[in-house]
DNA sequence: AACATCATGGTACGGTCGTATCACGAAAAC
DNA sequence: GTTTTCGTGATACGACCGTACCATGATGTT
């Protein structure tokens, strides 16, 4: 056999092209060639390691997921040893936040594939974008923690809570993405709410 | 002067057949054929009537914003006479919920333009899609009432909580519109916060 | 050394999209 | 009644896009 090259890497590296040209320019504008040109190769190799568009939007949807993810949990982590409940919580939820460039262009393009996925089936029928729903399930875990902990209101429902806290979330996010509201208004409203939730004396 | 047509009168035909059309199949997927098709004209009048797409596009969105603003206020109107503040918020709330057909439509297509607006300045420097700013006036406006009847719970803050209204009923609706959630749901949800706000025995 | 196969480049094809052009009927103005 | 202008249709043009096709190094295998 001859040359052999690392395909998941190669599309590694083709999928984060899609990614960052996406938030440059918006998802509806990216083409097969504008992806070849970021990534610095030919649009024949695009074609190579995805046969078609449909699939490299596909794997640059799961790849945005994956990275998502690992940002979560890296973030969770830098948090400090040990960290509360609250500062869990806060910390998830301001990793979707987009506050400096790269989440927001992470934010730009997920929602955009969101937006997406409402006429185009085979985008939905995807399970990447139901990761909110695996989101809902830990923050669920986490305000129930909490709540035996007496850290929180009393009779708290931490399913409703979790649900809120999310759509909050997301609504301050396109907020900020789409210029109506800064980071700073966004993270007072995010703090004010968790100032409701947790009652205790912990802050971030 | 020959013939003399409503140029305003076939424009606004247009633009909903623009937005009916957006609604179905996405607004990516709209092109000045399919417009004219819906409309029932020849895309020859398109072209007529808003010479370029773009401007067809925005005068779309316009028509949207305003239909919107038609729909609050024709809901807030229908909600009972002398309606409580609590009620009036609510109803303010629930009418920019996707729950049927025509305002998933009009959620849908909305979103899309806000996505769009953010990497094309073009629409971006439009004043209509500053409407959430007016609204967070007028619920500022009505929350503040409420505090100041003793409708509330004490030491609001009428600015934050309408900034935290808002951006969850925008994520909530987001919510519904890609599937993630039952518009029933999300009213419960919404229920529960507004229930945090308002301490009085008003209920919907 | 000959060969099979992977990786890559260049380029052409069919379709669609926004826009421009040409043409014509109809009605108001003179 | 002629002329001018508005409304409308049909169609053509140039660009771009996704995809397909053909060619050719490079590199293992036999």
């Amino acid at each position: 056999m001859p040359k052999r090259v690392d395909h998941a890497e190669r599309r590694t590296q083709i999928a984060e092209a899609l990614v960052r040209v996406a938030g440059r320019r918006g998802l509806h504008a990216v083409g097969m060639r504008d992806v070849a040109a970021e990534a610095g190769v030919s649009l024949r190799l695009v074609q190579y390691y995805f046969e078609t568009k449909e699939k490299l939007l596909l794997y640059g949807l799961q790849h945005l997921a994956v990275r998502f993810g690992e940002r979560v949990t890296a973030r969770a982590r830098s948090a400090g040893t040990a960290p509360g409940p609250r500062a869990t919580v806060e910390s998830l939820l301001l990793t979707s936040l987009p506050t400096d460039e790269e989440s927001r262009a992470f934010h730009l393009v997920y929602t955009s594939y969101a937006v997406l996925s409402v006429t185009e089936p085979a985008l939905a029928a995807q399970p990447f974008l139901q990761q909110p729903g695996a989101a809902e399930d830990v923050l669920t875990d986490l305000l129930s923690q909490a709540a035996a902990a007496g850290l929180t209101t009393p009779d708290l429902d931490p399913r409703l809570e979790a649900s809120s806290l999310l759509a909050l979330s997301a609504g301050l996010g396109t907020s900020i993405l789409v210029g109506h509201r800064t980071p700073d208004s966004a993270l007072t409203v995010l703090h004010h709410h968790l100032d409701r939730i947790f009652a205790g004396p912990e802050r971030d």
